[in-house]
DNA sequence: CTTTCTTTGTGTCAAAATAACACAAACGGA
DNA sequence: TCCGTTTGTGTTATTTTGACACAAAGAAAG
């Protein structure tokens, strides 16, 4: 095919914000780069993409190579054009963010390559280009996202006590909230239901278990949970 | 610079959703085609991204030398990815919305080529490449923001009546509001500020009018105004 | 000047939602 | 059996909401 556009393409990278929820922490995906620009410093996940490649077969491509992920929630992010943010000239990201229940992958630590790691999201160490940058806005719009879609159940297992949702809520949106009302609104809303199990082998009370509602009607729905 | 990608790269265009509000109506800004593919045909306005621009660069090349406009208000809204969506290639578009209040530019019929023409947003013809359902992805997006961000007063002068901006609100989400809740739930957050002035030279009582208030805090903010 | 018609500003009020709590049941361990 | 903790289920005062009523302000018509 003849060139159409008359100018010159800037490359086209795809970067990945993975979070996943361990131990009562949110965390990110991040890989020790081995070549340079920024060799041995930790990045996200990316690659550049391919020509007929779509924006997710090039994050599955990610997951699966660098990973060893498979299906998985993916969300478009943002698009990053600063001319500077590669030093190899001029690259645009073309930014997703995943959402990774570790106990469901096997990769907790066994598939994983040592240079892949969790990092708690308190935690970040210094990230190379400007994926520092992108990793604030996926926080960003995860924490936007779970008040209005039920974003969470992703990072949880399929069947999860009321504390656990509690929990992973108030650690995303790193604010307490009270767990009765929180419990009765999740209620209410039929955001989630009980499964009549309960959990067993704990100390203390054995919790019921629930499972994400399936037939939730995501618009008009409002999760208010948010103590001024 | 020696390239660094092995992939060849796509092209990147910018495709611009231009939204005005013109009598009571919401409306975008459509080009006719003059050169194939869908010659024409009317589409959105967009163009290739230079190597050294950013992307709002590329928006302002476009507001500036098709439609004659400068300094609107910009946003990005997503990137597309469909491999079919140019039958010319692969394009990557990168697409913005912008708000545009139509008195304070000129161009409202006088500058503006006559390629180009503004269409009520309920009667959209049909439109080439995937650029309808970019324009879906951005009226569901404005839909949504305006819940929570003054975006409407981009689109308003910065003098306005209450009915003005009920109106507004009205035609963008599709929706009745009621309009005595509608302006209560408006001053008690302090969306707006009432000027003491008042409109006049219209039949009937003058209305006062108000402007928006740039002290609000965005966060925590929550414009519950649907009626279930 | 009075009447009429429309728009605009300000209330009212019952119902629903919310935030802040209280308390007892359920469990393992001492 | 008692203790400390977690969990489930209320209660209650306060706020917010939705659905209205009504009078004041203006222009036009008689």
């Amino acid at each position: 095919m003849k060139p159409f556009s008359s100018y010159k393409n800037p490359a086209l990278a795809v970067d990945l914000v993975v979070f996943g929820y361990h131990e009562q922490n949110l965390s990110v995906l991040l890989l020790n780069r081995k070549e340079a620009p920024f060799k041995d410093q930790w990045t996200l996940p990316g690659a550049f993409l391919q020509i007929e490649e779509t924006f997710q077969q090039t994050c599955s491509r990610i997951l699966k190579t660098k990973l060893g992920m498979d299906d998985v929630y993916l969300e478009q992010l943002f698009s990053f054009d600063d001319p500077a943010r590669d030093p190899r000239g001029r690259v645009i990201s073309v930014t997703y963010y995943a959402l990774v229940n570790p106990h469901k992958l096997e990769i907790a630590a066994g598939k994983m390559a040592n240079d892949v790691q969790w990092f708690n999201v308190k935690k970040i160490p210094a990230l190379g280009f400007d994926h520092k940058k992108i990793f604030d806005k996926a926080l960003q719009r995860l924490k936007s996202k779970i008040l209005y879609f039920p974003v969470g159940f992703e990072l949880l297992d399929e069947l999860f006590t009321m504390s656990e949702l509690h929990q992973l809520y108030e650690c995303i949106l790193g604010i307490e909230i009270d767990r009765r009302n929180f419990s009765r609104k999740m209620l209410v809303a039929e955001y989630v239901i009980n499964t009549g199990q309960k959990r067993e082998g704990l100390q203390n009370r054995h919790p019921e278990l629930f499972r994400f509602n399936k037939k939730l009607k995501h618009h008009n729905f409002q999760l208010n949970i948010i103590n001024p």
